[in-house]
RNA sequence: GGAGGAAUGGCAGAGUGGUUGAAUGCACCGGUCUUGAAAACCGACGUACCGCAAGGUACCGGGGGUUCGAAUCCCUCUUCCUCCGCCA
């Protein structure tokens, strides 16, 4: 969520950059403004009338006690008198936060001066070409969802008799595969400096609030109504959660925090070529990395994330650009995401594998995530990234690396795995 | 699921209707002392909102109520602890 202060002190910057979202914000902007000076009038006038009510519900116990009651009795029925008005100002003044935080809501992240303008993917820059020649594999070579059944990877008529269409179910050397990779990233960012954690895949409105998923993405994902929770999209969501409401010391920063967990998006509407085999999913799996940092630091960090996703994808051989990603094509929360794509040779296309973005203040404001400088406290900045998704990892490395000798790992792998390749089964 | 108990500032822990935003101890910060450190002593020490400021308001798990006045009384919810039951 925008801060106020800085819809009324950089107005200017804050419309140029929506407008790279595409959207013209002067409108809402005003209205923010406008009902932000209603509730300050408000405010001020109900503290005058709860001092005026302190003072005299104090003096009435002194006249009490010395035993004025006469006196005492007038006050009392002032007091009343000012609480007829109090409870309707009250009142006021509720509606008129609610309607402001509503308001604020509605407006996305500003995105940050680099971020270029757009409408959509084909907007977007690339900020690290791959280098070289893109692989090709020739005649005969297969789609991962072909080569899935070959080498028995993942089935997804399984998971259609068990739950529906996009929920994959690995088997064998796929679930070992996803175990490897899944303990490979993790021990990689926990190198890093990331503390690994282990987060509910369940989270109240609250906390799916916080980091933005509400009320923008409310249809991605699944709603247990009975229990009031939603299942998570990403391991964003609890683990920066985890420090919802803190206070901390500048002294703990950066913070850095890393996550394994199966993600769950429902993906509405979606269906096609694109969407075959694990190209897109409802239930998928990802380690995430998180940094709560300070301002002045959070573009540095940025950078830091980037360069470790790059050296995961470097040291699992697989051919990737970084997008840097243009205002319309940028998540609701963010001030700047970069995109990674690995190349599928067999698909000849790009395909998405990680998402790092900074949201300077954006989530913390709704976190109420602050640390303490030597001028007082600060809203924090909030970063993550997936480091990495799995499906379209297992995707790209079946692909690329096929071969008449099997599916050939990358040499991070082998000891995760306990293999150096996969083999064809029955 | 049943029965009890608890929730106060960074931590510990007082406080059962009136100048208590909250005693005290510890921690932290500044200072005195010391060659330095420790000890001792002195001082400062929550957050948010309104206000140029002076100052004001709110907050003692959340919400509601009683009262001129609530950390303190009542209702309700949540969480944690103990015991019993059930269970991976």
């Amino acid at each position: 969520m925008l801060l106020v202060s800085t819809l009324r002190d950089e107005r200017q910057r804050v419309l140029a950059g929506l407008n790279k979202r595409n959207l013209d914000a002067a409108e809402s902007v005003d209205r923010v403004v406008a009902l932000d000076d209603r509730r300050k009038e408000l405010q001020s006038r109900l503290d005058n009338l709860l001092a005026e009510r302190n003072s005299l519900s104090k003096s009435i116990g002194e006249l009490f006690k010395s035993g004025r009651k006469d006196e005492a009795n007038e006050k009392r029925q002032r007091v009343n008198e000012i609480k007829e008005q109090t409870g309707p100002l009250e009142e006021e003044l509720e509606q008129a936060v609610s309607q402001l935080e509503e308001e604020l809501l509605q407006l996305p992240n500003v995105p940050h001066e680099r971020v270029p303008a757009g409408r959509s993917a084909e907007d977007n820059e690339v900020y690290r070409a791959h280098e070289g020649e893109l692989p090709t594999l020739g005649e005969g070579a297969h789609p991962h969802w072909e080569l899935a059944t070959t080498y028995g990877i993942f089935d997804l008529e399984l998971g259609v008799r068990t739950t529906g269409s996009g929920f994959p179910v690995f088997t064998g050397q796929g679930a070992r595969l996803q175990r490897a990779l899944v303990n490979y990233f993790l021990d990689r960012n926990s190198s890093a400096g990331y503390t690994e954690y282990a987060p509910p895949l369940l989270v109240n409105e609250d906390t799916a609030r916080a980091t933005g998923q509400l009320p923008d993405k409310e249809g991605q994902m699944y709603y247990v109504s009975a229990d009031d929770l939603y299942l998570i999209p990403t391991a964003e969501v609890p683990l920066t959660n985890l420090y919802r409401g803190e206070l901390l010391d500048a002294d703990q920063l950066p913070i850095r925090l890393t996550g394994y967990t199966p993600c769950f998006r429902r993906e509405a509407g979606s269906y096609g070529a694109h969407v075959r085999g694990l190209n897109r999913v409802h239930q998928f799996d990802k380690v995430e990395i998180v940094q709560l940092a300070r301002p002045e630091e959070s573009y540095t960090k940025l950078d830091e994330m980037v360069e470790h996703v790059a050296g995961l994808l470097k040291e699992l051989q697989l051919p990737f650009r970084i997008l840097r990603l243009c205002g319309g094509d940028m998540g609701f929360t963010s001030a700047m995401t970069y995109d990674f794509e690995v190349w599928s040779a067999a698909q000849e296309r790009w395909l998405e594998v990680s998402s790092v973005s900074n949201f300077e203040t954006y989530q913390s404001n709704r976190l109420k995530l602050r640390y303490r400088t030597e001028r007082g406290t600060e809203l924090l900045h909030t970063l993550n990234g997936s480091a990495l998704a799995l499906p379209r990892i297992i995707a790209a490395l079946l692909e690329n690396n096929q071969s008449a000798d099997g599916i050939l790992l990358p040499e991070v792998l082998h000891g995760y795995f306990g293999k150096d390749r996969l083999t064809p089964v029955g």
